[in-house]
DNA sequence: CTGTATCCACAACGATACTG
DNA sequence: CAGTATCGTTGTGGATACAG
């Protein structure tokens, strides 16, 4: 962990922080769970291909997402190649520890989210 | 659900749409988790109720998150008295259908994230 | 290949004041 | 009580160009 308390994201009922808020907090970002999700399936992927995994979003911001993550600890950096330079993602332990959530969110997704052809599709 | 396609956040892995991003897109602003949260434990809530309930947040925002958590079909708004006005507030049943999802948060958030004192208090 | 530096746009958040 | 209007600040995301 960097240099703060556990939270300071907000609280609720009464208790001095809330484990959801804070929790969202840590990954409400727009990417951080689909990174998450992708390294639940691929173990370890390059910059690149991750870029390529997740559509519509460029470098930079791949890389401001990854780099938040590491900063808190939710995946591992590693260089494997310096010539030319190139470097895999993996997740941390703690990063590991959200698959429940980020497969709850999958799964829900899949459950109630429609895929612009599944939701008229009745065979009668 | 309103006018649009499914999902347009992104989309993953080759495919048309990436359920994760999509529900992220859904829930993934600062307070809608922690919304669903104490409707998933309260049942049904009155606007100050929820005000009080979650800290730290102005009655703007809250007003804002249910807004957007109305037209996304995820709470319902009910109005219980007219003089003075009372409303209340429960989760629809898609929801409650995000209660996997957010109870993952719950449990990770009071695993993962220190409470400031919990960190070092191991009986072993 | 893996990023960073800029710059811009927009949405979310937050404070305050006001209304039905 | 339950909001809305307004305004300002900040953060996030996105495009492009450049760098190690």
């Amino acid at each position: 962990m960097s240099d703060q308390d556990a939270c300071s994201a907000g609280w609720c009922a009464g208790e001095e922080w809330c484990p959801v808020t804070c929790t969202a907090d840590l990954l409400g970002r727009k990417w951080h769970p689909v990174v998450v999700h992708r390294l639940l399936v691929h173990d370890s992927l390059r910059f690149s291909e991750l870029r390529e995994e997740i559509g519509g979003v460029t470098g930079k911001v791949i890389s401001d997402t990854l780099d938040d993550m590491e900063e808190k600890d939710l995946v591992e950096r590693s260089v494997v190649d310096e010539k030319p330079v190139q470097v895999e993602y993996a997740l941390s332990e703690r990063g590991e520890s959200l698959a429940p959530i980020i497969e709850a969110m999958d799964e829900w997704g899949r459950d109630h989210l429609v895929s612009v052809d599944a939701v008229e599709t009745p065979s009668a």
